[in-house]
DNA sequence: CAGTGGTCTAGACCACTGA
DNA sequence: CAGTGGTCTAGACCACTGA
């Protein structure tokens, strides 16, 4: 009865996964739906089938399916059934790294230069983007990432006091604002914009640079159950630095 | 007993939101974990004392948890127990949505200019990305995308032909290269690089901008079943155009 | 109405860890 | 050994959809 795809381990003594049967139907539609045999929209097996099918209980049947659904390869309608998700990449995500760890990963040496680190009165168009008023004092740093000695990242980071009163007491050379601001504030939630733009003529003095040479720019603002908490401007230079992602439904 | 907050919902007639046990028990760590109270590396309470808690089964604590899991809040580890997850952003993901939904979306017209259609020999350095060996054909399409009539991106693609016999027969002014894909090799899998950079001089004239302006450039290469599809390169100006992510663990 | 998914329970067996 | 998470079962009640 069972329509599975023979178990291709059966001829040699290949190391025989030997999956959890969560994972086996899961494994099954997932490859249904790789090759085409349920195109974007169609009905998809119900649970109860797959509960004949596989001769599993429906729990089991049913992790599989939620599984599916929150990796957003199907979705499930009460009452109708599950469909076939239209696929990807109507929506896809790029990983952004903390710099240090991506530095430190390449086998490479890290070198944090402190430019600025000091109170100051909070600009007005800065202001409401961290939740202060103009004059405020907001903490200000200003440092420069080199990988192997070459200059990577320009990091102009305005903080909210409130968050993190030791915030100028850290030693940047050693821990990156980044990873000393997520032990303060813990599961935070961030906005980002990324767009190529020229440095400023400081940038480009500071990353060794011409002001016409094209730099990656990301742009984040961080927010902790609505508190803003920073607001930092990265800048790279065009020809060093690239994001790199991978997407897999 | 339970430490459960107590519902707020109790003093006004708020909509009480009433979740089902497995979201009161995700909602509770979420809430503590974000509060600070179990700190990152930190032991959460086990399985059991959970089910004690709150009165429920161990399925529905266990549901709770392998979502946090799934969402990178915690890790588990067999015979040790629960704990806090080092938070992010030690990775986190910008989206990449499809330009012409994107377009669509904000309410603008959206308009394709079809510049090159054809089939050509492969050359030897895009050979080996497409799977193909230099001089084997290889489709190729230059579309220029316009937002309410100003170009926005540029768009040069090369396509495996054994993926898409019927790329080319495809009105690209109607349907995007990146929907029609989709139809024919559903669940890929594709890489991303994303940098700034200059455009040549072909881009620039179609752009209608200078040799000098900063790009945003992006390259795509996308593969099905470790057989490649397509290999991508989409050129925005930078001042027109801008990734737009958001965060949340 | 029969069929669908959404969720839950109360048990179970197991592999793993550290004492 | 006791405690942990990983997974499963065989039932259950419910809300929802379309006929």
């Amino acid at each position: 009865m069972a329509t599975q795809p023979a178990s291709h381990a059966s001829a040699g003594a290949a190391p025989a996964p030997a999956r959890a049967p969560y994972a086996r139907v899961k494994a099954y539609l997932k490859q249904g739906l790789s090759s085409g045999r349920w195109p974007p929209e169609t009905l998809m097996p119900s649970e109860s089938e797959l509960v004949h099918q596989f001769g599993v209980s429906r729990m089991t049947v049913t992790r599989a399916l939620r599984e599916l659904q929150t990796e957003g390869l199907v979705h499930r309608v009460q009452g109708l059934g599950t469909y076939a998700a239209h696929l990807a990449p109507v929506s896809s995500t790029l990983t952004i790294r903390d710099l240090h760890e991506e530095i430190v990963g390449r086998g490479h040496r890290h070198h944090a230069e402190v430019h600025l680190s000091r109170e100051e009165p909070c600009d007005a168009a800065l202001a409401p983007k961290l939740g202060l008023s103009a004059g405020d004092p907001v903490f200000h740093t200003l440092i420069v990432h080199h990988e192997n000695g070459v200059p990577l990242q320009c990091e102009d980071r305005f903080v909210n006091p409130a968050c993190a009163p030791d915030y100028l007491q850290t030693d940047f050379t050693r821990i990156t604002p980044t990873h000393y601001l997520l032990t303060v504030a813990p599961l935070w939630e961030a906005q980002y914009a990324i767009e190529a733009g020229r440095p400023t003529a400081q940038e480009a003095r500071l990353l060794g640079i011409a002001r016409t040479d094209p730099c990656l720019v990301i742009v984040r603002r961080t927010v902790n159950h609505n508190v803003p908490i920073t607001l930092v401007r990265l800048v790279h230079p065009g020809h060093s630095y690239r994001l790199e992602g991978h997407f897999k439904p």
